[in-house]
DNA sequence: CTGTGGCTGTAGTTTGGCTACATAACATTG
DNA sequence: CAATGTTATGTAGCCAAACTACAGCCACAG
């Protein structure tokens, strides 16, 4: 549906192509945004082939000829072609950098979204909708996103924990057993201590979901691996972008084990929604300043 | 750049345009995601205006033709069109709302980024980087980004301090004075007990910036406001959304700051960046997979 | 009411995409 | 290794879609 797919499919469907045909992939995955503006004579020349090998190059991948491959090609290409890594440097204005922390953000999302294995997020949203107990474990960067999954788990009336001390973890760890559920978070997917309480984790028998890079520790350790792989950092970017992702992820697993649980759910939020109204201030147009005093 | 800019612009230029273009530009700005699928010919009896009219209207753009047209509509539409609000219905495959989910993030990633007042923050950049303190106030689900924020400011070396419960905020508030800043964060923009602190905090001369919609008592206290207007939740999306938007703001906060405090911090950062990697496991497993070229 | 200028459609030309077919390359089997 | 069948690729011609030149029409001015 974007770029990144199209250009992956014609990637993957590579191999199965003929030979002349392979070489219009290679000149389309080379230059893609040259195609959408080159006519079918073009391509061919610039390929060494002949104008129905292009056109049957479309065809084999499934479009009905080559305006419909251009087009299709030219709508992927503008939905992220926009999106790319940026780099910042220090001359730029906020509205720049602004611009570049947004746009890089998205391309991450976009990435992520299109990687995201299907069957581990159904694994993983049974495991959870079934759990006794979830627990979120995670340190440091991710120690809020932790915080921010209980609190959303919480709201699904699961009895969710999230803990970022390692001695917390390690006692609750070991109190655990079949039918629950760990969500073990981490950027690095390294991090010794989390390695530590996972394994005990799995000694007792309860499933762990992880959330970190893939062919890392963590990751083979889990019963569940979810994969977050992002384009590694350059200079500021530390500070920025995976607990993010995290935090979709963990939306899109709330959002499953809330479709699972049923509609019972929705009249729930509902209440919650009622509730937390009455901590609210509503609109009286500011009453101005009658505080009471507190001197300076 | 994208489509809301490509309409908009042809909206802006249809006064310009002849009676008959005019027909043109009215149809496809009603079925944008049609005309790219069509012909001259139909797009002309669909408007009621003969072929060349079409070429012509094409030709005010200043696009080459038709085709030209045809294929940066297209590229237009792509760039921000699947990025619509969804709504969930239980019927959705996993697959389904995993996109939904994060295509609404994309859009409202895109929609803040467009609406976010630069010289706000400029301005909050620049207190927070000649603050004393910084404080990061917020409840619930916004506990979580405070903690977050608390973290990154703390690699900036930033004295930087997060509260999630009412009296802790009302004992710091107090104590603080000029120079110092508060960032005030809420969803709604209408917690009581935020306020309360929030009005505290202005009775010392702090600054405060607050991160919430527009015309709500929050952003109407704040020395800075931050405008974060999304569109209105239906059903599950109480769950979602608006943290993780508050979250890339902080981002770009932080990185101003940084950019602010100058090229030492680079070095400090790589210094946080060596110890914390101490924390980790490295590979032990995984010595290296260095595989012979891959038969075919 | 008549002439001029600009708008719009008709008809014809050009070009680009596609199809049918022929030939070349390759594989397969005796 | 040859012969035959099969698949892959290119050639040439056709059709349709986009564009151009021109003519008629409408609106407005004098």
């Amino acid at each position: 549906m974007n770029s990144f797919n199209l250009l992956k499919s014609i990637a993957d469907a590579r191999p199965k192509l003929r030979k002349s045909e392979q070489k219009v992939a290679d000149y389309v995955l080379s230059k893609p945004d040259e195609v959408i503006h080159m006519r079918i004579v073009d391509l061919a020349s610039e390929a060494n082939v002949s104008e129905p090998t292009v056109v049957r190059f479309c065809r084999a991948l499934h479009y009905d000829g080559f305006q419909d491959f251009k087009l299709t090609l030219a709508q992927g290409l503008a939905s992220n072609a926009n999106f790319e890594q940026f780099s910042l440097n220090s001359q730029d204005t906020v509205t720049e950098f602004k611009q570049k922390i947004f746009d890089s953000m998205i391309g991450n999302l976009i990435t992520i979204r299109d990687q995201l294995d299907a069957n581990s997020l159904e694994d993983a949203i049974s495991a959870l909708a079934i759990a006794n107990r979830v627990e979120f474990y995670g340190f440091g960067a991710s120690a809020p996103v932790c915080d921010d999954a209980q609190h959303k788990f919480f709201r699904l009336k699961v009895s969710a924990t999230a803990y970022s001390d390692p001695h917390m973890q390690t006692i609750s760890a070991v109190t655990l057993g079949e039918g629950d559920v760990v969500v073990a978070i981490s950027q690095t997917g390294r991090t010794k201590d989390l390695l530590h309480t996972v394994k005990l984790v799995r000694d007792t028998g309860a499933a762990v979901i992880s959330l970190c890079p893939s062919n890392t520790p963590l990751a083979e350790l889990a019963t569940i691996p979810i994969h977050i792989d992002v384009e590694e950092d350059k200079d500021l970017s530390t500070l920025m972008s995976s607990r993010v992702l995290h935090l979709v992820v963990i939306d899109v697993l709330a959002v499953g084990v809330a479709m699972r649980l049923g509609p019972g759910l929705l009249d729930h939020l509902k209440t919650i929604k009622r509730s937390l109204r009455s901590l609210r201030q509503n609109d009286k147009r500011l009453p101005v300043r009658r505080m009471p005093p507190a001197g300076k």
